[in-house]
DNA sequence: ACCTGAACACCGTTCAAGT
DNA sequence: ACCTGAACACCGTTCAAGT
């Protein structure tokens, strides 16, 4: 339910660790004259499961997932890091809980069933996920980049919808196997896609910007000398490496190579 | 150069940070009758770059890439921490150090020219690639698993060889635009079949494994019920989404909507 | 039953000081 | 020019102690 999307990843907002200024203020409050400042106790019932893990999402909104922290989500929350421990063995549980909410933010915002014929329909479902992935940060965060290991039933949690669509597939008169096929490769074509538009993104170069300097006639005879083929088709080449535009003539190709099966 | 390569990760060998054993032996060695020992400098020209990358690498092979920090490093090296940071000023450009050698080794892996038509080509060519991440972690991790942001020119480094192989596109009679998709399209799918091996792997799940419990006719029946088309193609979907068969089928289905295209 | 801070083993990095 | 440890701001987690 409801944290905010995000907007794309500002990186010029990012510090790099290593360049952080030192919290001067942190020694004054320590200094002998101040008594230690101890936090009011709060009361018994003001945290929760749920409180937390909306919290978890305002900051990963706010900052990013690789920004979450235990000490942090506690500051906001305004308790001790411990009391976090009360409600989450470990953090790891806690992006459990989170991971559940994504993943019916994820299925929810799946594009309805409509009476398209079997390649329009698998076109509209494929490229819908792809946009939510690319608008919102924290569910593609979660369900393509992460590569932790604790997070597991990723390839479950949608299975209903799975049958949908191989069921699709199915109808069209594809067999088992090539309908099982189609739908795998797309979905892997689809989220590899994603990556390299998020990795283009966190990068911090526009996914849309050109690969080679096409308005830099200078360079481009550079180009065109080392490269020849790739000179000839400098144009289609962009950062990300799968624009909107490059992803659709990809899906393109796996459904025209389905329409060949079929006959 | 030379980092041997490394077996499939044992996450068998993997202890989760909040299972860690104190160590105790250091609490001994700062007991107050040891006098604290000092290492004995090393000599002047002891440490260099090239030293410093190459134990890197065989960090990353003894454990992972993810596992890699700088006490860590230092200490195999027998150095002072801090005395890596004369050689990289941070962690960031000790990686990107790395990064050029993998990127060479990946280079020196892929398959040499040959006289193959464009399809069968590049089928072996894409299929060598995947064939070289999912046999080389570092490689992997460092060029198709890794989220950070400063690992630049991933897009770059192997530039002379997408020409070569966008060359063969164009001698087959594709429009550069064709050509250009084509390879974007089937690189884009590799990339993502790795990924999703690699997640697999990563999650203890051998990639090969089965999703559904084929051998279970009780859970199967379950299944049938709830998931009809899927039960249907149940034989089909392995654990890691992408299994060699089910890439070669998503590669044949690129293929041939190139074909088709070039009638 | 819940909330707390002190403490620990990590991490990347800075700095002033040795040789 | 190189190598050093002390110190700092982080991190996840444990533990004994409060209410």
């Amino acid at each position: 339910m409801g944290h905010r999307p995000l907007g794309l990843l500002n990186l010029s907002n990012v510090t790099p660790r290593h360049a952080r200024i030192p919290d001067m203020t942190a020694n004054l409050e320590a200094a002998p004259s101040a008594p230690p400042v101890r936090r009011k106790r709060n009361p018994r019932g003001s945290l929760n499961r749920e409180v937390i893990v909306s919290e978890a999402f305002r900051l990963c909104a706010d900052e990013s997932l690789d920004e979450l922290s235990m000490p942090k989500l506690a500051k906001r929350l305004g308790v001790g890091v411990t009391s976090l421990y009360w409600y989450f063995h470990t953090k790891e549980e806690l992006l459990q809980a989170m991971l559940e909410q994504v993943a019916h933010e994820f299925l929810h915002a799946l594009p309805d069933d409509d009476d398209l014929p079997w390649d329009e329909h698998l076109r509209r479902y494929f490229t819908a996920m792809r946009r939510i992935f690319l608008t919102n940060d924290v569910i593609c965060d979660f369900l393509v980049m992460r590569t932790d290991v604790s997070i597991v039933n990723t390839g479950q949690f949608f299975i209903d919808r799975m049958d949908r669509e191989v069921g699709v597939l199915l109808a069209a008169g594809f067999t088992p196997e090539l309908a099982t096929h189609a739908y795998q490769a797309m979905s892997v074509y689809t989220t590899g896609s994603v990556q390299k538009v998020r990795l283009s993104q966190l990068r911090g170069t526009p996914p849309e910007a050109k690969m080679f300097p096409i308005d830099d006639p200078g360079a481009m005879e550079q180009i065109a000398e080392r490269y020849p083929d790739l000179h000839v088709t400098a144009h289609y080449w962009h950062a990300s490496y799968s624009t909107e535009v490059d992803y659709q003539a990809g899906l393109d190709l796996l459904l025209s190579g389905l329409r060949a099966h079929l006959r």
